[in-house]
DNA sequence: TATGAATGAGCCTTCATTCAT
DNA sequence: CATGAATGAAGGCTCATTCAT
């Protein structure tokens, strides 16, 4: 794997390229499984020779990597935000459902591969970052859901249970979820929201 | 493959044997990856050679069927049993989902194998059966939520997302679930039940 | 690469299967090169396929390790064994310059891979071994030398100069012998000894 | 590769860019191996691209070539200059050396590429040139042996054995020699010739 | 039943080389 | 002259599978 080029104008035709290729390997890694492709079939879909992925990527493994670091990183932030200026601890865990169905919508091979690669990135040095970045997440929801004990709307009595159910129900979503389906990211948020806190006035179904 | 062995004191060591292997082979899956985990690696980890996990199975994809349906197969009969006899919506669904988080608990491995190999299961004449298994299951829990909808006690407005959130929770506990943890399968399930239907009386939380 | 048989009987039919293929391959890396010779050339030349290699070594440098290993190894003990019961130093070198010829002479094609992958052994945790072996004859070399130095019958003033000229004569000698040529080994060590050390009385040549 | 350019001016810088090239990839071919070196190793050590190395050379084994011809094209005219107005055999002999010796130590990274690579220059049309000038070089060294023959001064009985030790010795200089060690190349160069030959009167060591 | 030698296809990766810019 | 993207042919190695013993 060479140096990426140096001059703007290349190394912006550069990334733009090996961003396709994250895509594109993500989509292949979902549908077939990351095993099953190889790096031959990768570069076929993407009308270049087997040899040609190694000038973006060091190798397969690091190219699971990429895959993996573009679903975790923004995630964060991006749940920030929403809780950005929110108190209401109920309207809190909806602002964040609602942007982490997105999110996982929004990257579903991703999710696919990283649920079938769970085994790979739970172990090895080279995954400690994006372990790092699942965990910071699922502290994040975990403090929001800590907020909502006592309060009489939450519809949990043990948080742990609360907080798995929804990593759970969320996660899965990347296997279902249909962009042109009858529901939305948003309606399928709410819905989950739902489950775990009841909406307006104080805790009638 | 050479048959299986026909006198019965024969067959009884043999079929134990097989079941042997592919409960360690369920365990190896679910650790290291199917397709990381060789034959050889197997083998040795049951103490025969490799040549020797032919005489129980066909081959690599026959044990990871015979994995899949150990897992499938008994699950709609046991969840029948659970409902057998219950006529309340509210009472039938968390008796679904205690047999069902109960069963998924005992196939802990069996589960992750069985989700990490999903691409493979989705497609191929070979996968019918257990595709058919899962779906029936699934149109079971779909029919228990029917029963619920309209109930007040039913905290969801619809049955599709309630459905895909219940297998996502359910199924996602293989994934946390710890033998000598604080919770059981059991305290668990009931927390995931509290999550579509309210308990006792009609509708508070 | 399997474990070895333990059961006796096999092992034996093992060990000899793998000394003629490190045989062999010493054979074509000699004439070939390490690096232009590939693996499947290697098992070409045996008869057998491309993996089977594997069964007997974990890749292509344990292999050279292993021809490395049987040039330098046995070497040392063979110098000391010949130098017993010897106390006249010039005579301690003739006998000395006897075996090593011989050695060199019998694993010429050993001695031709050594030096053309001299830059591999120099470097690497892996070839400690094999260095180790070569200084310590080095050594021995160095003090039989060292024994003749002030003798008048010594025809070199400098040991450092003697060794390294010895060492570069006798280890060339894999490079030119022909097993069916006029000069024995016997003959070419005779006269490579005559060239450090004057014969019979003191000093004449 | 393109035409080297016509003009003097750019020529002069083009001859001095390609003999760096030379020397630079001498260099790393004899620390890590004509093999294990890549060109895109080689041009990043010179501070340019992979292609650019193909402006100078056609290619691989053509920087190969030019290693060996850089070796041994000219030794033969140098070692004649030196023999140039000597009579006594003796001192042609020490002459020779002298010359010789010094050769290999300002080409030492030649030295230990081309006899890395001998396997390869053993062979093939292409290296006709090389393996001509090693042969004429060689026979003058065995002419110069051979007007010693039965002189009193000449330490070796057989002058096939003095030369094949002669070629070891003086080659393998190019491994040991180190340019701020205790020897000088002229005191290594006498240490040898006085091996073959006895210094000044008949024959004292 | 079990072993272990052997196969052969396929995989990831490297790299000399070409060529449009 | 130089760059860097791209190629395509190997190469080393793994592994599911077979089969004689």
């Amino acid at each position: 794997m060479p140096a990426p080029p140096t001059r703007p104008a290349l190394r912006e035709r550069y990334d733009r390229r090996a961003d396709e290729l994250v895509r594109a390997a993500a989509e292949r890694f979902a549908r077939d499984g990351y095993d099953q492709t190889s790096m031959a079939d990768l570069a076929a879909g993407l009308g270049i020779a087997a040899g040609g992925v190694y000038h973006y990527f060091g190798g397969k493994e690091a190219l699971l990597e990429r895959i993996c670091l573009q679903l975790t990183e923004p995630l964060h932030p991006r749940a920030l935000a929403a809780l950005e200026g929110r108190d209401d601890p109920a309207a809190r865990l909806r602002a964040l459902v609602d942007v982490w169905v997105a999110h996982v919508v929004e990257h579903r091979d991703h999710m696919l591969v990283f649920q079938q690669e769970r085994h790979v990135i739970e172990r090895g040095e080279r995954w400690r970052a994006v372990r790092a970045g699942r965990k910071r997440f699922e502290e994040l929801v975990d403090a929001v859901l800590a907020d909502l004990e006592g309060d009489p709307r939450a519809r949990f009595a043990d948080r742990r249970i609360a907080l798995s159910a929804l990593l759970g129900m969320v996660n899965h979503t990347a296997a279902w979820f249909r962009p042109r389906g009858r529901l939305s990211a948003r309606e399928i948020a709410a819905g989950y929201a739902d489950l775990l806190v009841g909406r307006g006035d104080g805790g009638a179904a």
